[in-house]
DNA sequence: TTTACTGCAAATATTTTGCAATATC
DNA sequence: GATATTGCAAAATATTTGCAGTAAA
């Protein structure tokens, strides 16, 4: 759905009258390429290695609108370098954590996703919600408590 | 509930073999202390108002221990600098952050709690879990679309 | 007495910012 | 042509680490 994602960032940039720069609309196509929640230097990785030049700080820049205008979604599990989601269709969906090795698993759970979009509370309006559940994977169960320091990767 | 918390802590060192020193009390009592979600520097600073001088890597490591032994959860919402919040006896509570300011509410839901508790996730062990509503808080919202970053704060 | 823990300072990692050059409108 | 945006490098922020000295066991 890249021809959709790139339409909605187009009014977007229109709407705020900021400019449709040929960075923006190439992060964004690399962002819709983007399976799984990544971090931000994966994503300028794979922007070098489609030898596709941007600067760090244009990628954050454009991260932030994309997360603005509801494209992207931003979340910080523990203490790991901010990851990012692109917005997929319908629904919400909620993450498994692992606080051993710190893979993240998608889960979709409509009867609680139900809920959750009934839910309103006094004097605050919401936009979105994540609902996270940390706890061990089952590889990380198997390997038995290993000493490894509760994610902790560098890259 | 500064007694059990001491004795659980203490019950956990010993489990570990870990040393029971008075900065790892200290810093424990002080987290007692807390009303509500604090910061690292919060915490370090309250230490030294109290002429209580540990160094930040200590107050680090034994934050470290005390999210181990289930008396601390550590929250990091937006790219805000991580929060701590001691576990209060029973329930679980979550929150609604503000994305203009950065505020944090805690809201006690005990249907959807409820709901949380029961679910269980294949080949997952879940030990807690999170529940993060973002949108605008009514402070915000009567200050109108203000042009202030969402969620920037220095301290 | 052994060695885990502490404090300090330096290192690391991530994200932001300032500014001159460039490109969109 | 005006100015928003870019790239680059430097700065800022948060957290971790190395190491020598100290203290818990």
């Amino acid at each position: 759905m890249k021809a959709s994602a790139r339409t909605t960032f187009t009014e977007y940039l229109q709407g705020k009258k900021l400019r449709k720069t040929p960075e923006r609309y190439a992060i964004l196509d690399k962002v819709c390429d983007m399976t799984e929640h990544f971090h931000i230097d994966t994503l300028y990785s794979e922007l070098e290695a489609a030898s596709y030049h941007v600067s760090l700080a244009t990628v954050y820049n454009t991260m932030d609108l994309l997360i603005d205008c509801g494209l992207v979604r931003r979340h910080q599990f523990n203490n790991q370098p901010a990851q990012y989601e692109k917005v997929s269709g319908v629904g919400n969906h909620h993450h498994l954590i692992c606080t051993q090795c710190g893979r993240i698993k998608d889960v979709k759970d409509q009867e609680l996703l139900k809920m959750m979009n009934a839910r309103r509370y006094p004097a605050f309006h919401t936009s979105y919600f994540a609902i996270n559940v940390y706890g061990v994977c089952s590889r990380c169960q198997r390997r038995g408590k290993s000493k490894s320091k509760t994610t902790k990767q560098k890259q």
